[in-house]
RNA sequence: GCGGGAAUAGCUCAGUUGGUAGAGCACAACCUUGCCAAGGUUGGGGUCGCGGGUUCGAGUCCCGUUUCCCGCUCCA
């Protein structure tokens, strides 16, 4: 993983999200929850344009992509099928000496082992507590009895509602492998170490693409995902030079992959480069082991070639959250304004992406101009989410807006009202267009979609 | 979960040996100005994270607890 050659905006970007609205901590008022954050105004409008731009290049513009939207609770068969009762239990020990944490069967891993004593010749013994399981699964009741037999887990990850409805999917739809089903939702996890902000929490979101494809022809398809999913994320504005490739080496992949990119961001400082989407090879593990776990045959059947298989997946798998603190982080500036003396705070956010996409002012609160702006901003509005100020200053409403990432401002002033002419003020040229009221519509539209 | 640090206004912080909480910015109203954070007047906001204790008196000292940050451990 390269070191960070960006700047350290983390704190300064947690406390604009809650100045402005966009991310508060939940529950803040009963002393704030871990690591569970809520959406604020402006903060739902950005991932909900980040969930859309996904949706739309995922499946609204593929005919081999299709999508879905699986419950939560699921059977509690689904996660022995999955690996995650097995595989998300780890009995961990604390050392008292060295502080340490140590898996109970990695013992030997155990660092004060080797840690020389003050003492010469004399090691320091660890003095380790007794193993307590860690299961990273929520676990709650079906039912109103608390029981064994009740038991259901929160999804610790979406894929195996995909996974699980691949027959329903297919058949319904006629669909022909290689085809994908794709969803967007929570996932819930007990992470032993959450934080970083909206970076690793609790509850969190999804948009994940499983994709369909006949054995052999896997690590081809695998290649292609990758490639796409870069040119996503830099068509929504990422830098370049803050996105890079990891590759999982043998010892890190899953117990279910065949081979695994991460797709990482540099978020700066100390966080630095960090997963925000991930492009597995699943072979056929899933279909395998669910096929197995409940006795019905998941089989594709190829008729033209009258053969029956069971596909392999290539999965992709980005965090909602974490590409909306991506956006944030790659979007925030502070700059200063050519001839000004104080400097300004900009998100350079994507305008698909921006919460507000339009400003529209009254210069003054005199000669109609309230009124011809507040027409202005009513019509706009009917397209897409505008904003109205009239307080202050013209410049302190621009950078109000800046802050917020609003991609333009328009001003209505005394000669609008005559001449019907209003001034666009664009967030990143600072370049100002003096145009018709009734072409404002076409000129945002077309800078907005271009 | 362990160790260390922190928590005071929306934000960033000050608050002396314990004596009834302040600043800047932000926000609201009005005046003035009128295209990049101008100025003026006024105003709203805090049981100092929460709960105990010591004390005549606690933001300040002690104990507990919650949350955040750093390190360890884990990470599908």
């Amino acid at each position: 993983m390269p070191a960070s050659t960006q700047p350290d905006v983390m704190d300064k970007l947690v406390s604009l999200c809650k100045r402005r609205g966009f991310i508060f901590q939940s529950s803040e008022i009963y002393g704030g929850t871990g690591s569970v954050w809520d959406y604020g105004p402006l903060g739902v409008e950005l991932k909900k344009n980040l969930k859309d731009a996904w949706w739309r290049s995922m499946v609204r513009l593929r005919d081999d992509v299709v999508g879905l939207d699986a419950a939560i609770l699921m059977h509690p068969r689904t996660w022995e099928a999955s690996g995650h009762v097995a595989g998300f239990t780890d009995p961990l020990v604390d050392c008292k000496t060295c502080k340490g944490r140590f898996r109970a069967d990695k013992l030997e891993d155990a660092r004060c082992h080797q840690k020389p004593s003050k003492k010469p010749g004399e090691a320091e013994q660890c003095q380790l507590t007794e193993p307590r399981m860690f299961n990273l699964m929520f676990k709650t009741f079906m039912g109103p009895v608390e029981e064994s037999a009740s038991v259901v887990y929160l999804r610790p990850e979406t894929a195996q509602g995909i996974f699980v409805n691949f027959l329903n999917v297919q058949q319904s739809t006629r669909q022909k492998v290689p085809f994908g089903i794709a969803q967007i939702g929570k996932a819930f996890r007990n992470e032993i170490t959450p934080g970083n902000f909206i970076f690793r929490t609790r509850e969190f979101e999804q948009m994940e693409m499983q994709f369909f494809v006949e054995p052999g022809t896997d690590m081809e398809w695998f290649e292609f995902w990758k490639a796409e999913r870069m040119k996503w994320h830099q068509a929504l504005g990422l830098a370049p030079e803050r996105l890079n490739y990891h590759q999982h080496a043998g010892t890190e992949l899953a117990h279910y992959a065949r081979a695994a990119f991460d797709i990482e961001f540099d978020f700066g400082g100390t966080l630095g480069f960090q997963e925000i989407e991930g492009i597995h090879n699943r072979g056929d593990f899933d279909l395998g082991r669910h096929q197995e776990f409940s006795g019905k045959k998941l089989e594709y059947f190829d008729q033209p070639n009258n053969k029956r298989y069971l596909p392999c997946v290539i999965e992709t798998s980005v965090g909602a959250d974490r590409s909306t603190l991506a956006a944030l982080v790659n979007a925030y500036r502070e700059e200063t304004v050519e001839g000004e003396d104080e400097g300004r705070t900009v998100l350079r956010l994507h305008p698909s992406l921006a919460p507000i996409k339009a400003a529209v002012f009254a210069l003054t609160k005199k000669d109609g101009m309230p009124d011809m702006a507040h027409k202005l901003a009513s019509d706009l509005r009917q397209f897409f989410p505008v904003d109205y100020d009239e307080t202050g200053s013209i410049g302190k409403r621009y950078r109000r807006q800046d802050e917020v990432g609003t991609p333009f401002c328009i001003t209505v002033d005394t000669d609008s009202v005559k001449d019907g002419t209003v001034t666009v003020r664009d967030r990143d040229t600072l370049k100002q267009d003096r145009i018709s009221v009734d072409a404002v519509r076409g000129y945002l539209q077309e800078r907005l979609h271009g």
